[in-house]
DNA sequence: TTGCTCCTCACGTCACGTGAGGTGGC
DNA sequence: TTGCTCCTCACGTCACGTGAGGTGGC
């Protein structure tokens, strides 16, 4: 039987984004994944994938793991009451100016690298 | 006597930088910074504060302390080498790399962010 | 059997955070 | 004296890194 191409292994994973095993693991052991076992072995879901694919976004963000489990805990469905998808939404709001406030902090930061780099090189033309 | 315009307390530079004085007294522990002392009291000079904005240039750069304690020992006895700056240049040009991916990290998030809430509206509106 | 990948502890590291408890001078 | 800022331990935290020692199936 060919292996499955719906399950990946914690090596599969750690190669396509890059991080080591350990990194895997210690989302599960903070409860941001939760994969199933054969025996003792950890068999990934395309839904674990996509939580882990998340994870690494918020990370590459600046988000604390904390934060980015909320970020995709919202994505979760299941729960269709009204009170609960205002909170949603407000936190979805909430998170957008952050992300807002990340990107003009971004604009900063590279006008200072471009004048940064600037110096170095008007200082290397000097030097020669 | 006024008090020196020359030297800064600790939470001068704190506020100043925007950093806790427990920030600034840890890069003393692990010897980015020697303050002289008034009895107990740190008194920083200007060249303390130069090398604090450095550290934490360096910091916003991605580096860690280590990475800038090396790049700031080397403006240290004034001479402005030429590897040293292509040792800089790298180091900018690897941090916009970083930015670049940051930046359309954000907007994938943003997409996200619309669709979940635009899911959210849907599912608002069905259900009145 | 060998090689490979998988596993579970469990201590280490980096860059500080966070009290606890105390000193010193305006 | 009170209030403020300064100080020194020293344990805690976050996100893993890094062995040590062992299992399981092709």
């Amino acid at each position: 039987m060919p292996k499955s191409t719906l399950s990946y292994t914690i090596s599969d994973l750690a190669k396509e984004f890059q991080v080591t095993t350990r990194t895997i693991r210690h989302y599960e052991d903070i409860g941001l994944l939760s994969p199933e076992r054969r025996g003792q072995t950890r068999i990934y879901s395309p839904a674990d994938r996509t939580r882990l694919r998340l994870i690494l976004r918020g990370k590459r963000l600046g988000l604390s793991l904390d934060e980015s489990r909320e970020i995709i805990d919202m994505y979760e469905p299941g729960k269709t009451n009204r009170a609960q998808l205002l909170r949603l939404i407000e936190a979805i709001q909430r998170q957008r100016r952050k992300l807002e406030e990340q990107r003009s902090e971004i604009a900063k930061m590279m006008t200072d690298l471009n004048k940064a780099e600037a110096d170095c090189l008007d200082a290397l033309n000097s030097s020669r």
